[in-house]
DNA sequence: GAAATAGCGGCATATGATGCCAATAACTCT
DNA sequence: AGAGTTATTGGCATCATATGCCGCTATTTC
């Protein structure tokens, strides 16, 4: 897939809209410094380029009652495709496992879960993931403080 | 921190807003079932009460040239307050680094960091990650595939 | 230097947001 | 159970914003 080039405008408008996606056109044009029309015209054109790829409203996870996130390494049984897409499609079911990625190297795949405490999680751990199969052990790492935790990507110089 | 109490239409809110923040508030009415009235006063409350944290667009990495994202595990020298607390700070200044978590147990820290590829990203460790003071050792790992990474939080029964 | 192209700003119209008010539904207390 | 109270809804009028079109300007190309 080929990057796109974006010019200082583009950067600049994707760099407020990564920070407030809900700007009118207004505000975003006064902010890049351009008229609403051609300011419209180019967050389209972003829009059909895939660059932007969707608006969302993010939650507070503690308002809704998930006090808890926590990351989960699993190794699973073998790399045979039948065990790896097995495990796959049970994290797709499963709403409360918000990441999954599967890794080269040491273990085999990292999960975040939301949980809404330490004792729901000890639950969903017992309840829902261990019974997923092909899973051969898992570790469990608790976030003491969250330092950091962006949706933005740099694309602005510096 | 009290949750707060959400009712069933509250709840098909924020499920839409989650899935799609650009939801014209005549759109999200219909969808939920109310008249655009009520419906705009549900949504104001709930961004008051800070259930609803923020909207944002989101970007797709790979079209501006961010083909690869890497975990890395941190291990520090020490726990002290200075050396947790210089470490955090020079995260902060990093805007490659979008995710950083401190943990309990086995490493210290866990973090997302965006690069263009694996060679940047190995100049990007060397030139910045490794000369933060303070840490002791580092592992990374390469994702081979985003099995799954949502924004979205479940609030809706199911 | 002339023609062509790309990008900008302004304007008119349609659509949506917002605040107010009356009506309805749910709830409470006796 | 019933009357009063509170919370929530829907409709309407007004204002702001989005959107599409057109002419103008700057830049590029030959």
């Amino acid at each position: 897939m080929m990057p796109i080039t974006l010019d200082r405008i583009d950067r600049r408008i994707l760099a407020a809209l990564q920070r407030d996606g809900r700007l009118t056109n207004v505000e975003l044009a006064r902010e890049v410094g351009l008229s609403p029309s051609p300011c419209l015209r180019r967050v389209r054109l972003l829009e059909e380029a895939g660059v932007i790829d969707r608006y969302v409203a993010l939650l507070n996870a503690e308002k809704i009652g998930y006090g808890m996130s926590v990351f989960v390494r699993i190794w699973l049984k073998g790399q045979d495709k039948d065990t790896v897409q097995g495990f796959i499609d049970a994290v797709q079911q499963l709403g409360q496992i918000v990441e999954c990625h599967q890794l080269a190297g040491d273990c085999d795949f990292l999960l975040r879960v939301v949980a809404e405490n330490l004792e729901a999680y000890r639950r969903f751990q017992s309840e829902h993931l261990a019974r997923i199969a092909g899973i051969s052990s898992l570790k469990t790492d608790i976030p003491l403080l969250n330092v950091k935790s962006r949706t933005e990507l740099p694309v602005l110089p510096g």
